[in-house]
DNA sequence: CTTTGCTGTGACCATTTGTTACATTTCTGC
DNA sequence: GCAGAAATGTAACAAATGGTCACAGCAAAG
């Protein structure tokens, strides 16, 4: 039973929340004002703050900075209707996620949830690792790819075909380990569709402004991602 | 105690974060402003920059593409949710990671030592060599050979081929090892495909202007790379 | 159920690589 | 010097390999 804290001085919505939350699986320990508020947050170790801005004691956004001073406890921020100052000085402040006023209880469990998960496996699992050689950029996370800052478009075989090379830039990667990287299988000989990928794979890359392949081909082997280093233009 | 500069307008979040990166062995410089972050970020050397995307004095792509025209340094980029990310990652120029606002500093600092992490082992992971003898200069992460700075066309086998002589300039390379690094079978006495390969390298190598033969015959032996000049090593 | 987009297969073509045959060079013994 | 043998150079052809088109099967979306 996760533990969460809701800071709002409308006592009936107060309860509505703990009523509803409570029926899928939080307890929720609600106070009114500001000043109480901040002092729970740091007596108790919570999963999550529920703050509303607007705030009786104390406003919200000193609540949070206060919290934010001795602890790094998810905060979900609650903001009035309508005044985009209050979102936007929210948005900078550290807070984890907002939702406006008024919202559907739903919704405030979707976001409740996202950020208890995110924060749950921070250190490990999220790391959306950037891959970049040169012109070339691809975001495991985002799955996106650019080229020259042009975003291009991928099948997912292809993005995989991708990142493998890029994994190694410069160096050649055996249709073996493509194979099995990639279309998770074991390579067979008459296998045409490796190469079949690729060669949608380089008809992509050479959209835009591309001078030349950048995936190689290693005749009898594999294939390699070209990676022009400094230039050495200069003669003797 | 590493060194990070913070680029955000937003000043209680610049206090905010000062103190909580400071609480785990960050020292942060905050600037508010595009220009002056700009000034700051290439007179120092700084660990991490943060740079935040919407900013007074010049817009936070601008900055980033300025310090990246000069400066490797990493830079995180704190980017507005509101935007879709395709259109961030789209116009995004080389920053290391990027973290969508709102964030919770736990997760900041995650990310933070995740890019220094990578930084600092990572750097130097594409091995750049970079075979030269006199005009002659082979890359093996971009496949290509220069001749006097002209790109001369190699198939793969021709490339393995002059790379085995590359990397014993000046001295004798059996056909023995030739069959072996090159071709990647053993050398039967009959087998004149190497001759074929010598001779078809020849050709190309002769093709453009000046040099005489580079690959010469020691009869009954092998091969070797011409190096008539004084200076056998790399120039520049 | 139709439509759309992705993946894999067979066919066909271009290039690369290997083989054979013959020309040329180098070395030897005379 | 010369003839002949051995080694290498190279042209021409054959085989292997990879590139790509067109289409079929399939799954997801509508």
């Amino acid at each position: 039973m996760e533990e969460v804290l809701l800071i709002d001085d409308d006592v009936e919505l107060c309860s509505m929340l703990a009523d509803y939350l409570g029926r899928y699986g939080f307890h929720v320990f609600a106070v009114h004002r500001g000043d109480t508020g901040l002092k729970e947050a740091l007596k108790k170790q919570y999963a999550l703050v529920l703050l509303d801005v607007m705030l009786p004691g104390m406003d919200g956004f000193e609540v949070l900075k206060r919290i934010r001073a001795v602890s790094s406890a998810s905060v979900l921020l609650l903001t009035a209707r309508g005044d985009d100052i209050d979102r936007i000085v929210g948005l900078e402040i550290g807070a984890d996620d907002y939702l406006p006023k008024p919202f559907n209880p739903r919704e405030l469990l979707a976001r409740m949830r996202s950020i208890l998960r995110r924060s749950s496996s921070t250190e490990a699992a999220i790391e959306h690792t950037l891959l970049r050689v040169e012109g070339l950029e691809l975001d495991t996370a985002a799955r996106t790819v650019l080229q020259n800052g042009q975003k291009i478009d991928l099948t997912d075989v292809e993005f995989e075909l991708l990142k493998a090379l890029l994994q190694s830039p410069g160096k050649v990667v055996t249709r073996e380990e493509l194979a099995e990287n990639v279309l998770g299988r074991k390579f067979h000989p008459f296998d045409r569709s490796l190469d079949m990928h690729i060669s949608r794979l380089r008809r992509k890359m050479s959209g835009n402004g591309m001078d030349e392949d950048r995936v190689k081909t290693i005749r009898g082997t594999g294939y390699q991602l070209a990676v022009h280093g400094s230039h050495p233009t200069a003669k003797d």
